[in-house]
DNA sequence: GTGGTCTAGACCACC
DNA sequence: GTGGTCTAGACCACA
């Protein structure tokens, strides 16, 4: 995994481990690797993986028994989505309408657009 | 006019000043307010502003003459649309979709979500 | 190292930083030394070297890992000798003839002249 | 013309003077024309004139008489040409050497590049 | 520790 | 008047 240099490291960490979740790759309440494992897994220094886990904790999305480790919230997979549906209209839809705009795209333009996308 | 503390001002101040090409505010090859003026405008140090035209006249979007001041360069509407598009189709589009496929939303349901915005 | 009045002192900075790329100063993929040392060992505002550096980097010679500091790109040493070589065969040579028609001096009596170098 | 943005609009200014005196342009002492008429035909401010007339002046290549005009000075094309050739003889060739040694061009190099400038 | 942004204020060359 | 460079010093995010 090479990084994105526009967003901090330990936010694209936390992203990557979202997306982790959301593709199930942990069951219920399961132990995620520790923060060590994670930073060897991305060449990255400890700390760094420290701060998305503390991100994710505040998200909701993992929780921490001292002593033992890291482990999914009972909720998580739920609780990510709605995290990212709210992001996506608040943030993204409007956005785009600005674009579409400023751009002087009209959404049936789009739409076609959208459509090569539609079966990858 | 306040900024976002997300974003560098100077970047927002680039931002700001090429919205204002787009609406055609300045005539072809016209001369831009001075680094000073601009500077007392948006309430920031000329140096911030400096930044902000550097910025603009690597993207070839104004032009400088010594001891005078800015100029829009001729093709400074175009070159401006152009980039957004690039930027818009190579970044704003896969994103759009990437956040589709993980909130399981439909390309239909997005249309139906984006026609509330149409007559705005 | 004493600055020529001339030249702006952060472009100065840069190209004494490309002549020890030149020299091998660094090894491949390298860290080169920090904005606040080379401040200090330059007797500089970092600032003024935040530009150089800045300069280094849109000539891809040097890039940045966040946090961590500059370190020399892959290619540094070759793309530097290609712009150098772009830039001697596109500025220098045709001056160097213009000088000589203006002055009737004939391309002989330039490689006469020359030779006085060639030891040195 | 246009001019190049490295180098101040005055100095260029003088030194377009100076290859019409180099070209014969004028007779032995004849007057050259006015501080506006040049303005005129650079299209710049004819402040901007003054200071390259000034600058020949400096040189010995032109002198003032009041309320009449600029005229040449009786050695003006003799003095030009020996300022041009201790110019080149002290800046040129020395950062000639100094490029190829950079960049690893031989002399012999150089002049088979020369040769291809010897006809035009 | 690293780089990055910003301010305040000075000084300069150029037009 | 214009832009351009530089300093001093502050504050911040990131690793």
């Amino acid at each position: 995994m090479d990084f994105n240099k526009e967003k901090p490291i330990f936010i694209q960490i936390a992203e990557a481990i979202e997306d982790k979740i959301l593709q199930n790759e942990w069951n219920h309440e399961e132990r995620i690797p520790s923060v060590r494992d994670t930073a060897v897994l991305f060449k990255v220094n400890p700390n760094t993986v420290m701060r998305s886990y503390n991100l994710l904790q505040e998200n909701n999305l993992i929780d921490n028994k001292r002593g033992i480790g890291y482990f999914l919230m009972p909720d998580a997979r739920q609780n990510l989505i709605n995290l990212r549906k709210k992001s996506f209209l608040e943030n993204a839809i409007p956005e785009l309408i600005k674009s579409l705009k400023q751009l002087d795209i009209s959404v049936s333009e789009l739409i076609t657009n959208l459509k090569n996308y539609e079966n990858q």
